[in-house]
DNA sequence: AAGCCAACCTGGACGC
DNA sequence: TGCGTCCAGGTTGGCT
């Protein structure tokens, strides 16, 4: 890493430029790993944390490339690359902390079991039987699966024709199982798809492409347009201050 | 003590 | 054209 820039620090934890240059410029990027939303990338003994709120995205450009409006942080490499943190409702997060502490990072330690890539079966059957909120609560309870989003918990929940608002210990287990199953089927097919990128563009990978799972949705955002499975149409209502869209007839 | 809700911030879509 | 209103992918802290 040659060079750190922050050209706003305002994010919803600040940027501390110091604590940037200082642990990353002049180490060598080793690790990249993930954990449900926050990205973690290695440098030895001090490691980046990266969150992209609701609007963040990173750009992978040439450093003479002009920055895009909301660029916040500016992570130079070697071999005239440079790493861009862009994220305009500045909802996101960019902290860097010694490596050994790294799981002491309260965000982090909170995480329940990865959604994308753990055994969530029976987290989810234990989080549900003990929960009397909706089950879609639980599905966004980052401490319960760690990685999904109001998009993804709408879509799991059609999948496996779960109405989002059914208290989640009246579930019977095996339909429990069949949305863990769904939340599985749902991130692989939105990864393999190249992610979500609704109507506004907010999204878009590293290299600017946008992802086309926005045609795959079931209901995320089809609010009156007709069920794909029975025809009815989509609704939709919102709870704990989130959108959530189901088809009336299938999700029970 | 679990769960709801406002707040954080900006841009875009929409109605008048 | 312009202004006001509403809405959005997430998380946190305060309140009940």
């Amino acid at each position: 890493m040659v060079a750190v820039e922050a050209r706003e620090v305002r994010l919803r934890a600040g940027i501390d430029p110091e604590s940037w240059r200082a642990g990353v410029v002049g180490a060598t990027l080793g690790t990249l790993d993930r954990r449900g939303k926050y990205l973690m990338a290695g440098f030895g003994r001090s490691t980046a944390v990266l969150h992209l709120g609701m609007s963040g995205r990173l750009a992978l450009v040439r450093p003479e490339v002009p920055c895009a409006a909301h660029t916040h942080l500016r992570l130079r490499f070697e071999g005239a690359i440079e790493l861009r943190l862009i994220d305009p409702r500045r909802f996101g997060m960019a902290v860097v902390v010694p490596t050994e502490r790294l799981t002491d990072l309260a965000p982090l330690a909170a995480l329940g079991i990865d959604a994308l890539d753990g055994d969530i079966e029976a987290g989810l059957l234990a989080a549900a039987a003990r929960s009397a909120s909706p089950i879609r609560s639980v599905l966004l309870d980052q401490t319960v699966l760690a990685g999904i989003g109001n998009i993804y918990a709408n879509e799991a929940l059609a999948r496996a024709r779960i109405h989002p608002l059914r208290p989640a210990s009246s579930l019977a287990r095996a339909r429990v199982a069949r949305l863990a199953a769904a939340v599985k089927a749902v991130l692989h097919g939105a990864i393999a798809a190249g992610g979500t990128t609704l109507e506004d563009g907010g999204f878009s990978d590293a290299a600017g492409n946008a992802g086309n799972f926005a045609v795959q949705l079931a209901v995320y955002g089809r609010e009156g347009l007709p069920c794909e499975r029975c025809g009815s149409s989509i609704r939709r209502r919102v709870a704990s201050g989130r959108s959530l869209f189901f088809c009336p007839r299938c999700q029970r």
